[in-house]
DNA sequence: CTGAAAGCGCTAACAG
DNA sequence: CTGTTAGCGCTTTCAG
């Protein structure tokens, strides 16, 4: 490793002025600039930047925690994130908090150091305690991300949870279905909530009940799932004949709950899901869902973080930003309601 | 932020002490150990470790690069790499080269400077250039997962291939198939050489011959695989009872393929490939297939990192560590042969 | 415009 | 055992 003394001992000139070329900041006499620059050329030299963090106090580095890394979402997520940080010359650290707010916690305390600023995809569904809010905002600047905490003042960037759940449920009301049932995760969560609001608002907007039978509210397991789908398609007339399910692990258990109770989709039910499970059309029949703007919502996410950390110690004008989903039609949805007898 | 300078005034020692008391080095009195870690709850002291690193040279960080983190094998790795980095108390930073090897070799370069050591599954198909092999001989340690690149000798570990197609094949075998067809992805590829080395074994063993018309060799590219899906079922007879893929997004577009050509599996032809394609048993019908240990991967490349790091500037012993991989049978090998007409 | 010098916070000798 | 000291490599005053 050259060293900027190394610099200006080859360049004939003094460590100060050295630095002064490599930052820009100063003017700098055309010969000697050129001298610098050709003996960083010979030297092969590359700043040493823990050196620089600890003079500058900034690290050129953000990043992002997620709650589990191999659920697709999150890396697409930190595809645009990172895209975005590379575009300003800094480097994204990705962690992963396996689910447990604890060592959620933990890692924030580890970036503080390292980092200019924070993504969080928060693990916890709980409410953030004071002391633990404190300990954020003594930090460096956070922005959340998808989920959105209790109790935390920070910067977010999501989907628009209740409008895509929304341009679901109409897609379904327009292929003429009416008795339109939604699956819900755990309603404890703020997009579960949203999303069933979008529902709720659609069916409204069609001047339609929403009958508490078609409000099934389930959880992330698979069991819970299976029993409430039991119980909302078997026990039940009329029957719906579309299910809206209003996140992509739900549906997807939903959807093996409906093929062993003898359903399929879209031959008996039709089936619109919020997120994407699985890689779009490998799976068979292809199915129909609310597509987030994952690359989006990264890399808006890193320039709302960007806007932050220049005002830096600026609790003012906190934005929420959420971005639109899209609706891919596929297969699961094409029941079509006239060709079937009343 | 403390520091330590403050933190000698409140406890009354000198800045020395309270370094020795806080790296242990040294023998300390227990009056002085108890008044700095007095003054280290009270004043709630976290060490500033960009100042350590300058020091000390080192960054308790390793680093990860892969071609694609949403390509859901690699998190996988990730995990297993994280977690055996916590456990020595190591950071773990992780970078997404994109596929492009140019990228690759500046992410090289910028964790350089950040990190102990690299865990590196490269994206470049081609050899390495003398000239970038030896810029990496040059950085810290780095040890090569999955992926083995041609042109540089470091640590190595990955699945053992040949093993692993073996296995694949031999299941097979045992169901009493023995027209096997494997389908490979490019053979320009290490893994996917081997992978076909274990099939050919496999069927040697079982005194089989390889026809070259059992050979599919293939790429990644749908079209093209589709193309020798199609000469290899359609144009041949007899016509291979078994396929066997050597890699999950071959197999799954062979299968894609295989569908659209009015075949069934297992119904008409039976399936194994190496990789889980996608969520285990969402798909229908389920697959099987060979499973990677992605998880002791990661972990084990970094304890063999730990091991180089240990032992700097020795290049001696290059360990290449093969892992087993597992045989998960699904539906889609199910085709019984004694139940149907020879 | 340039050189000298201070110091970011920490560690690691080295005397006392 | 403890205090003093000298840097790690860089940026940034501040005189000249």
């Amino acid at each position: 490793m050259t060293t900027q003394k190394e610099l200006a001992k080859l360049a004939g000139v003094s460590a100060g002025t050295v630095s002064n070329v490599i930052s820009g900041s100063t003017r700098v006499s055309e010969a000697a600039r050129r001298k610098v620059l050709e003996a960083i050329r010979v030297l092969k030299y590359q700043p040493n930047l823990i050196a620089r963090s600890l003079k500058t106090n900034r690290t050129n580095t953000l990043g992002i925690i997620v709650p589990d890394i191999t659920i697709p979402f999150f890396p697409k997520i930190i595809r645009g994130a990172e895209a975005a940080a590379r575009e300003r010359g800094y480097f994204l650290i990705v962690l992963d908090s396996q689910r447990s707010h604890d060592l959620e916690i933990d890692m924030l305390g580890l970036l503080r150091q390292r980092v200019d600023g924070i993504l969080l995809v928060t693990a916890g569904e709980s409410k953030w305690s004071a002391e633990r809010a404190a300990a954020i905002a003594a930090g460096p600047p956070v922005v959340c991300v998808d989920r959105l905490p209790v109790g935390l003042d920070t910067d977010t960037v999501c989907v628009d949870d209740s409008g895509a759940a929304e341009l679901g449920v109409k897609h379904l009301l327009s292929l003429g279905h009416r008795q339109i049932a939604v699956i819900t995760g755990p309603l404890t969560l703020r997009n579960e909530q949203e999303r069933l609001r979008g529902y709720r608002r659609a069916m409204k907007a069609a001047r339609l009940p929403t009958d508490s039978s078609l409000i099934w509210s389930a959880s992330f397991d698979a069991d819970d799932i299976h029993a409430v789908c039991q119980r909302g398609l078997l026990r039940q007339k009329p029957k719906p004949t579309a299910l809206f399910a209003t996140n992509g692990l739900t549906g997807m258990c939903a959807l093996k709950s409906l093929y062993s109770l003898g359903f399929t989709t879209p031959g008996s039910i039709a089936f619109v899901t919020f997120d994407e499970l699985i890689e779009e059309d490998f799976f068979q029949p292809r199915i129909t869902s609310i597509v987030q703007p994952t690359y989006a919502i990264g890399h808006k996410a890193v320039e709302v973080l960007f806007d932050r950390i220049a005002r830096v110690d600026n609790t003012e004008g906190i934005s929420s930003i959420r971005l639109p989903a899209t609706l891919v039609v596929r297969d699961s949805s094409r029941l079509q309601l006239a060709a079937r007898p009343r």
